[in-house]
DNA sequence: CGCTTCTTTGATTCAACTCAATGGATGTGG
DNA sequence: CCACATCCATTGAGTTGAATCAAAGAAGCG
């Protein structure tokens, strides 16, 4: 690439990075225009990625976050028998790779669910500027903190909850990240395998698949393959809640 | 050298520090002793806290992060429900207040399981220092990446395991963080209730005790209340990995 | 020393798993 | 375009592991 030719034209692309969870960085308020130009550098858009080709594998070195433009990727780890064990599933304006920042290589590989377009955030440059540009330094600490800690809610939550509360829960987290990307937050796709889902979940595919038929013949849902569409998210975010008490907690 | 008195003694802190997650910040290796200078003052010591008294607690704002330097801390959030969701156990050089970066007010509380005592590093002096060092800047990053991630794999394999492979897993887990720490590996006391347990590893209060019976009647740790000493370490690390040895029920 | 809280143990229930079979979709080569 | 193979999803039957319900013992506390 000409790394002095702007790789991306703000105002042609803005609609896309509005929705990007790294928006605050390339479109930051308040900074000066030569702040602005600094960082116009650092992000770099790249070719499509095809189903089932990988973004990156574990244990590759680490150069760059990825933030996803269009499309869906799974990140996955391999335990020690070998079997999947998949750590989320991402969507347009979501950004993978701050499992990588500590060791600088990568502990998860992920892999495109469809064809999929991502930018790369080289991570060198980004301290670089986050140096010259003192404003962005807690900006970008902040923001990698809340990449991190969101996962991390909903793997605490899942964890004491029925398979019931486990799929409201995954298709209410779907339907708001739908919606913050300005799509449909009662019609979409799930671009990946109900093994997928599951594994996921922690829940068998049976189960899953189960649960999906039970949400519909309630008119929760209505589900047609991979097509999904809400009927009633009011009650989903109910059964996300628990309403089968079956808490061991007391202390208050 | 100094007309401002500094407030950690390096020398006699040593021992405590070197087992500290931040000691890379503390006593960190290739600075200057201008640099280290620097440092010198971010960090301060505290008081002792009670056991049951809180260190910080939700919607507190945000001003620095908290290393435990003895004693243990829970930290917990409540549910809509207002149940007590429990998120993790802290131990001496562990570090309390990631959560709050983003928001800069914290977003979980914090209280002491025993009598403890903690050191404050100061956030605003943390990034301070770390314009003034960028040696420090990635450093810091990695840290923070590390201490978030750590806890994030725990959550992420817990999800899918049995009641025993949780408790197994907890146990190694304490285990290797006491080593850690320049403890026994094998004899430690488990400052939290049964209760507490069971709701951080989603099980019953019922379900712990079963298992902490069943595990010394195979020989596998004795207990008295909470005191442990684990017998049989590599077994356990066995169950960790879920190879249950299913004829382990039959050991009287 | 009595009261409360925490822990252990037993009996029973139920949610999710395993096993098993079928149906639908997708892809491939003849 | 069909025949066949493969993969993915659904549905049913039976099993099991952890929850629930229940009760009693042990420890901490005022």
């Amino acid at each position: 690439m000409n790394t002095h030719e702007p790789i991306i034209d703000f105002s042609k692309i803005k609609a896309t990075c509005t929705t990007c969870n790294l928006h605050e960085l390339c479109l930051p308020r308040g900074l000066s225009v030569e702040d602005l130009n600094k960082l116009d550098y650092v992000i770099k858009g790249s070719r499509p990625i095809q189903k089932n080709k990988h973004i990156f594998r574990s244990n590759d070195s680490f150069h760059s976050f990825f933030a996803v433009r269009s499309g869906s990727v799974k990140a996955y780890t391999l335990n020690e028998s070998g079997e999947e064990q998949i750590i989320g599933f991402y969507f347009p304006g979501e950004i993978l790779g701050f499992d990588a920042i500590e060791e600088h290589k990568h502990t998860c590989s992920a892999v495109a669910l469809e064809t999929t377009t991502v930018c790369s955030i080289p991570y060198t440059k980004l301290n670089e500027i986050s140096a010259q540009v003192p404003e962005l330094q807690d900006q970008i600490l902040r923001l990698i903190s809340r990449e991190i800690t969101k996962e991390n809610k909903l793997l605490l939550t899942i964890n004491k909850r029925s398979a019931e509360e486990r799929i409201a829960t995954f298709l209410v987290s779907l339907s708001s990240r739908f919606q913050k990307l300005g799509y449909s937050a009662k019609e979409f796709n799930l671009p990946m395998s109900r093994q997928d889902i599951g594994n996921y979940l922690g829940l068998t595919i049976e189960t899953v698949s189960r649960l999906f038929t039970k949400f519909q013949k309630n008119g929760l849902i209505k589900i047609d393959k991979k097509s999904i569409s809400i009927q009633d998210l009011s009650t989903l975010r109910t059964i996300c809640e628990g309403f089968s008490d079956k808490s061991n907690n007391s202390v208050a």
